[in-house]
DNA sequence: TTGAAAGCGATACCAA
DNA sequence: TTGGTATCGCTTTCAA
């Protein structure tokens, strides 16, 4: 079934039939009638490569994230979709894994189906990825991470600051003793360097490492929390990347009969609910997702509409949720 | 940068450079050369749009399921994906909730990309849109259930067997008080229904009830056992339509003060590792998701190629994993 | 092994 | 308000 199926049951031409599907108000009442109900009695599904590919719009946004079995990405892309779908766009999501080859090999996939914009994860790319994004003359908007110079628009939060903060925070309530159970993630990576950093500036010279390989999963973050008790973590604050590593911690610190928090405290970035109802001494930094997911959205449409931000660059905050920790 | 571009500059015709990207093989060893070439130095990426539009074959694969942020169907989509990746294909996600009428919805819109093949999650659909499904003539695969009418062909495991499997394995063990956590999903509730005439066969007539709506949280679950708690579940096992209720069911449980396996042991259904590692004493039936995707990418490739399988109903069966239950 | 010409199914642009 | 015609960028078919 075609366009022109259509447009000879009711008997106009295409083009027509087009305007009562893209532009109702363009057409007559009486013409508009006729035709809903030829493409009702046909059962007519348009065809967008057809569409798009005339009209150079495909109105297909590409989302890549590192892994969609990570809950804390899936969720941001659900919001994200959910707002695009009202205005009439399709998400096409792609995996990128953890490494720039991986998401440059992706992003070349998925450019060749033409998307009319593309959400990426996070602000480091490949040269020539950043070229082929640049070749491509669409929206870019780049998430869970800032930066100065955003490929087009960035919508995320400071890892840098992030990283500040939680150590501040934990100095500040008296803690001496600090543990990092770290994946090989690049902005895990960033926000533990960054602590590192703190923690020299505010006086404090123990900080034990544990590492291990992203994506994190329960078992990783009991493998970690193994290294870190073999290191002696007796009264520190143990944090975390990622709260699925943290609950994993939780389990193995429970499972060698230590306490939470009365042997040492637990901190992990997320803040997924299950975690922190499980283990209710957790605590942990929130990223508005849903507020990520839209703003991303919010910020893509604007470009796709030719419109130039006047900041290309949207700080959703975090916030250090304090629970039991002593 | 269009296949043109790239023929004017190898010194070739554009289905010179066309064949030298889909046919290698058939075109001289030197023509090639010179077409790879100029494909690096123009950065062309082919325009699939336009290609699938001539070829008949998007080379995309569209996969609905009711929620992404549901880990079960991440998981069983990721091995799918990856399976589809190493023939060429791409995976178009959608949600498609928990009612057939916003699959119905879902499916028109992924049908006007022209996949050469879908996933359904499921196997009820509204009417209208198995004939819509049938028009479209693309191989469909549903999953996670079986049917003896299958639209295509389907890969899953039976719930009316697995509801029986599940009763008749604590029954044998000995319990005699039965309670079920259910969330508002047809297949979920396709189990409850077969459960609890399965229990009445087996001369057993105490079932506890608890419902609540999907998709589960760790909330629900702490919800829906709060329900059971007040009913009087002690000595019962609890069986819960997700490991994600069973889990919040044993939070809550904790909360309570009730132990586990002493006061009542708990069932759930899916094995998610973090369910069963937090609380060792859940038991689960397992799928094998991997094998799932990857049997459901298999069929749907064979179906592509024109094939006609011999069974079109794949049964990936099911596990019951025992833990401590006494 | 290579190429010319005719679509694929829609939309843009310009006329009527 | 409606329609004719020329694309859009690629593949298919057939011929050389």
């Amino acid at each position: 079934m075609t366009l022109e199926d259509v447009a000879r049951l009711a008997n106009v031409s295409t083009i027509t039939v087009s305007r009562a599907l893209n532009h109702p108000d363009k057409v007559a009442k009486s013409t508009l009638e006729r035709v809903t109900r030829a493409i009702e009695q046909t059962g007519y599904v348009p065809n967008m490569l057809a569409g798009g590919l005339a009209s150079r719009r495909s109105r297909l946004i590409a989302a890549l994230v590192p892994a969609m079995t990570n809950a804390v990405y899936a969720e941001t892309i659900h919001y994200f979709s959910e707002a695009l779908k009202t205005s009439g766009y399709q998400v096409m999501l792609g995996e990128c894994g953890y490494t720039e080859e991986s998401e440059h090999e992706i992003v070349t996939t998925v450019l060749s189906r033409r998307p009319d914009g593309i959400l990426l994860t996070g602000v480091k790319h490949t040269l020539e990825c950043r070229r082929q994004l640049m070749a491509a003359r669409i929206p870019v908007v780049e998430t869970w991470d800032l930066t100065t110079t955003p490929l087009d628009v960035a919508v995320g939060f400071s890892h840098e600051r992030l990283g500040e903060s939680v150590i501040d925070h934990f100095v500040d309530k008296g803690f001496t003793k600090f543990a990092s159970l770290c994946a090989s993630d690049r902005r895990a990576r960033l926000r533990e360097a960054v602590m590192k950093a703190r923690l020299t500036r505010r006086g404090i010279a123990g900080l034990t490492f544990a590492a291990v390989p992203a994506p994190t999963d329960l078992r990783r973050g009991r493998e970690g929390m193994r290294q870190l008790i073999e290191q002696g973590v007796n009264g520190a604050i143990v944090i975390c990347s990622s709260d699925t590593l943290a609950h994993g911690a939780m389990i193995e610190a429970q499972a060698q009969g230590l306490s939470i928090p009365k042997d040492f405290a637990v901190f992990g970035f997320g803040d997924q609910s299950f975690a922190a109802e499980t283990f209710p001494a957790l605590s942990t930094v929130r990223i508005d997702r849903p507020e990520m997911g839209r703003r991303a959205a919010e910020a893509l449409l604007r470009r796709i509409d030719g419109e130039l931000l006047d900041d290309p660059v949207v700080d959703v905050g975090f916030e250090i949720i304090e629970r039991e920790t002593a």
